[in-house]
DNA sequence: CTCTGGCATATTGTATACAAAATGCAACAG
DNA sequence: CTGTTGCATTTTGTATACAATATGCCAGAG
């Protein structure tokens, strides 16, 4: 036997039934503040309440959910508050981030970023916004990948899955969309000269950017609804 | 009715067997790699194995267990890799909690601080140790209060208990300690200056000071068979 | 007309029964 | 003696039944 293991994607019902209600909260299919009834969402899954209480215990340790006893689970609805520190945190682990690629990334990696950067710029001429968004996902994740850190890398997946519900709906305005396109070619140069401190900082401000995209999409009164968030 | 609510402590029988699971672990009960049965379990916890297995994947979710699908869950063994991804993220957390409780700490929370120090010097003085962690937990949590954001601390509280069982073992020896007492009354002093660069660097480097004290700790071969890391 | 109390219904919480999978052991072949 | 196969047992996974709690409605008092 050599030592790769070879792990059957195995799943059981609790994780497929979280990453189903994942989608369905994330897709906006399932919107902020949605009672989530055990009975009907057992129907419609297919599976029985037992293993459908255990997926929400999973979405509610993520964030995606909460859970008030006997009262039910529902879908979470991020305050004005909660997206701000939601995203000030994950500045601070991309950045970290940053700094720890530096110390490991090759130059393979940086030819890979700078094909990847390659793309989403085409993608930016081409107004292609999911794509971009596609990419923009694949060059964090990779720079996370880098980084070397399992519990960094989870901690970032975990709150990226609360953010997506958010961004997801923040229609960039062009200007802005201009700017992370240039904002990403600065931190691919960073991360290729090898200077940790100006990628971290490169990183933080980008996050710091995407925030204030996602809560003025926030303030604007037709996404209000939407969100039906704590803050008046 | 005024407007704070009143929330009586009505913790459902997940929770509370959760929190009953998560101190077990910490103490070092149920030490890492220890496989849980469900029944022996629920027997010994006197629930039955419905609201047990809602508090695996509460635990799990932590990052205290892993669940094997059909193999049950474990006690999570950090490796030393894991503790040392682990401490990364915190001093990053904690840097950022600096950063920001710059901007709303209040001269009354300052006072606050300084008599902390104090009672933490006095510890360290009599060589309290357990007063000393009290007293610096109490420090950080306070800090993480003041940064006011909620994600931010959340992640963190969830970070410390996986540290929690590793930092309780790692006997601090004399020499560290000191320099831990002395970084402490320069954060305080950093704080107080409202000098958020300088207060984030020393948190980073306090943690790293801590990950450091750690990581030899589970160098050395006593403690090496309490953890049973996936390193050789 | 509004508010309170109590009942009927719906929903969540917990225990248990049954199904499926893994584990350990023993018998057997090589 | 070693390794493999099949069975018995144990353990986990899922469904369901029952208990506890919350919700909504209606009647009646003020």
């Amino acid at each position: 036997m050599d030592g790769s293991v070879f792990p059957i994607a195995r799943s059981t019902l609790p994780e497929a039934a979280a990453e189903r209600l994942r989608a369905l909260i994330i897709e906006g299919d399932l919107p902020p503040g949605a009672k989530l009834n055990e009975r009907e969402l057992s129907e419609r899954l297919g599976v029985s309440r037992t293993p459908l209480r255990e997926a929400f215990r999973m979405l509610a340790a993520d964030g995606l959910l909460v859970q008030l006893p006997n009262r039910g689970a529902q879908v979470v609805a991020l305050s004005r508050e909660d997206a701000r520190g939601a995203f000030e945190v994950m500045g601070a682990l991309e950045g970290l981030a940053g700094e720890l690629a530096v110390a490991r990334v090759t130059d393979a990696d940086i030819a890979d970023f700078r094909a990847l950067q390659g793309e989403m710029e085409a993608a930016h001429a081409g107004r292609d916004l999911p794509a971009y968004y596609r990419i923009n996902r694949l060059i964090h994740d990779r720079l996370n990948a880098i980084a070397g850190n399992a519990v960094l890398e989870q901690t970032c997946r975990t709150l990226n899955a609360r953010l997506h519900a958010l961004r997801f709906r923040s229609n960039l305005n062009p200007a802005k969309w201009d700017q992370a396109v240039f904002e990403h070619r600065s931190m691919i140069e960073a991360l290729a000269a090898r200077d940790g401190a100006a990628l971290r900082d490169l990183l933080v401000r980008h996050l710091r950017a995407k925030q204030q995209a996602v809560l003025d999409s926030m303030d604007n009164k037709d996404d209000k609804n939407l969100q039906g968030g704590k803050a008046p």
